[in-house]
RNA sequence: GGUGCGGUAGUUCAGCUGGUUAGAAUGCCGGCCUGUCACGCCGGAGGUCGCGAGUUCGAGUCUCGUCCGCACCGCCA
């Protein structure tokens, strides 16, 4: 028997007690005549310690260097001087034997909660920043989370059910991760962007409720909260409106916030529509944490003899409470942050709420203060604050106004991590125009069906009448990420066929691309309707990161690349024959 | 495809307007230390300044190119 504790185990109970205890040696505490061991492993750290007595055992001790992988037989005993910090400071374990089961290199950076250890480094050794407990508490969040996942869901009726991964490429949405066929030359699957059309098919199968939590592919470049290979808890259920949808998943989000954080969210989240969302937050994922919400000014702001205003399509502004104090250098910084190319605004207004009630702004010389009240009423503002002002084509400066919002957020402190204000989104267009390809583009995916009272518009072969369609669709965000979307599905034939129609598809095309879900739709759909949530998202939410990649075990660097396994990497040209593949590998 | 920041000891970083032998902390090695727990004290080893060109009497420092990392824009139905 390797070990008969953990080394998060023993307390003060356990004095006296003869044990065997097993794990990496975290660092030791030479002191002359006596040493002290930190002894750990997944469940914490016990100290072991050496008295003089034992001359064979004094060496041993002083021959383990970090990270050795040891085993220990002693007594449990009282410490002299206890630990407050640790769960197991008010023992030690005074040792009789040391069995060294495996030495170790000393490892390229500090095994400790705060490494020393840059995030290259870290990567290439993976393994060893796991051992970390930053990292093992992100995992340990993680299965928490899937296991509240499926409890839930299992309660409700849902069959965990797999489907393939290797699939079918197919045309819209994200570049696919694609597989040669051996045995098929020069044919190729894909890997799932998501199950999307299994778990359609799984409904017309008569699963009724179906989930996965399930691994995703997406070819695309990586962010911080997007890596090409990703989990997404996918649900698809029968005979279900949209509020059926969002009733269940409500549910379950406030379920995992309630036994994996202890936190109350409300019982019934707000809905709000994507042109509100868009027009008061600048963003189809607003973080409602805070208020600072996107005023339209341009009905005040036109006709004054100011120029960039007056050939402006729209001019919006926000306040930010509190700061009619900044200086002329951080406005000046602010506008040269909004004016990068990332935001790409051309310059920024500014009007100072003065406290006493006058106003200072960019634009003095063409509105009167009792312009500038009005629009410091419109925009909410009140003595103190700054209003920010920015103007071009509508949806853009509202774009660049809600970058600017976040910022000012995240200056004044708005962003508690801690905080949580989840919401739905719903009511999106369901196309968006291309002016690039002049064609429709479907926003979420072509089997998102239309709202049922949008039917007329989505008939009709007007340009506007198509552009005003809204989707069956809805969106969860939380604190400003999107971390699931869904909709109701087309399950009626003739809309699905309007649908191709619609996004440019020949009846050929979307036979070869879609033809098998085409005609299982031809025995017998039922309505139904699902969601998928970003499970990496969701934990690393739930841990107060914007980045996904610590709650992953194993996750890519930016370009794509496992730096510790170093793939992608060139196969041989045998293997290359074998998939009717011409290599492109550097001779070596 | 683009923008920004970064690459100097095992690791994290400092290194000014170009100037003798490139520093600190930590880690590592050795010594001392019986109540440490970020132990303490003394000593030591450790560098292709990412790579390649260029400017210069002289480049870690300036210029160009290139590679790599991170964040972001495009992209991600």
């Amino acid at each position: 028997m390797y070990r008969t504790h953990t080394c998060g185990q023993l307390r003060i109970e356990n004095v006296g007690q003869k044990v065997t205890l097993a794990g990496w040696v975290q660092r030791s505490r030479k002191l002359g005549g006596m040493t002290f061991i930190d002894l750990r492993d997944r469940y914490g750290i016990t100290q072991l310690v050496v008295d003089e007595g034992n001359t064979d055992l004094m060496a041993t001790a002083s021959s383990l260097g970090r990270e050795f992988v040891i085993q220990i037989v002693g007594t449990v005993v009282e410490r002299q001087s206890k630990n407050s910090k640790m769960p197991t400071g008010d023992i030690e374990i005074a040792l009789e034997t040391i069995n060294i089961l495996n030495k170790a290199q000393t490892p390229p950076f500090t095994i400790e909660d705060e490494s020393d250890g840059g995030e290259d480094i870290r990567a290439k050794y993976r393994y060893l920043d796991l051992r970390r407990n930053p990292l093992k508490n992100a995992l340990q969040l993680r299965h928490r989370l899937a296991h509240e996942v499926r409890n839930f869901l299992d309660g409700e009726g849902f069959l965990e059910i797999e489907t393939p991964y290797l699939i079918k490429s197919t045309p819209e949405g994200a570049r696919d991760f694609v597989v040669p066929s051996r045995m098929n030359p020069g044919q190729f699957y894909a890997l799932p962007q998501s199950p999307q059309t299994f778990k359609q098919l799984l409904m017309v199968a008569g699963y009724d409720r179906y989930f996965q939590i399930v691994r995703c592919f997406r070819d695309e470049d990586l962010r911080a909260d997007r890596q090409p290979e990703f989990t997404q808890i996918d649900c698809e259920m029968s005979f279900v409106e949209r509020d059926d949808v969002l009733d269940v998943f409500e549910r379950m989000m406030r379920t995992l916030f309630k036994n994996a954080l202890g936190v109350d969210i409300p019982a019934k989240l707000q809905r709000m529509s994507w042109y509100d969302a868009m027009d008061f937050y600048g963003s189809d994922k607003p973080d409602v944490r805070f208020e600072m919400k996107i005023a339209d000014i341009t009905s005040l702001a036109h006709g004054h003899e100011f120029s960039v205003f007056d050939s402006a399509e729209y001019i919006g502004a926000i306040a930010a409470k509190g700061c009619s104090e900044y200086t002329r250098k951080q406005i000046d910084e602010l506008t040269e942050w909004v004016k990068r190319p990332q935001i790409g605004a051309k310059g920024l207004v500014y009007i100072k709420c003065n406290s006493d009630g006058t106003f200072k702004s960019s634009i003095d010389k063409f509105f009167t203060p009792e312009d500038l009240a009005k629009i410091a009423e419109k925009v909410g503002a009140d003595k103190g604050d700054l209003i920010l002002a920015l103007c071009g084509p509508k949806r853009k400066t509202q774009g660049q106004l809600g970058t600017l919002r976040l910022e000012m957020g995240n200056r004044l402190g708005l962003r508690d991590p801690f905080n949580f204000a989840p919401l739905w989104i719903v009511d999106f267009p369901l196309f968006e125009w291309s002016e690039e390809d002049n064609r429709f583009y479907a926003m979420h995916h072509p089997f998102t069906s239309p709202k049922p009272e949008h039917l007329d518009w989505y008939y009709s072969n007007k340009k506007e009448d198509l552009e005003r369609v809204c989707a069956n669709a809805y969106d969860f965000v939380l604190n400003g990420t999107e971390l699931g979307g869904g909709s109701i599905r087309i399950h009626d034939a003739e809309v699905q066929k309007r649908m191709f129609e619609i996004l440019g598809f020949s009846a050929e095309d979307a036979d070869y691309k879609f033809g098998f879900i085409i005609n299982a739709f031809k025995f017998g759909a039922p309505p139904h309707g699902g969601l998928a949530f970003g499970f990496d998202r969701v934990c690393a939410l739930f841990g107060g990161q914007e980045t996904i990649r610590d709650y992953i075990a194993f996750p890519k660097n930016n370009q794509g690349r496992d730096v510790m396994i170093d793939s992608p990497s060139y196969i041989d040209d045998v293997q290359m024959d074998e998939l009717a593949l011409k290599s492109t590998a550097p001779r070596q």
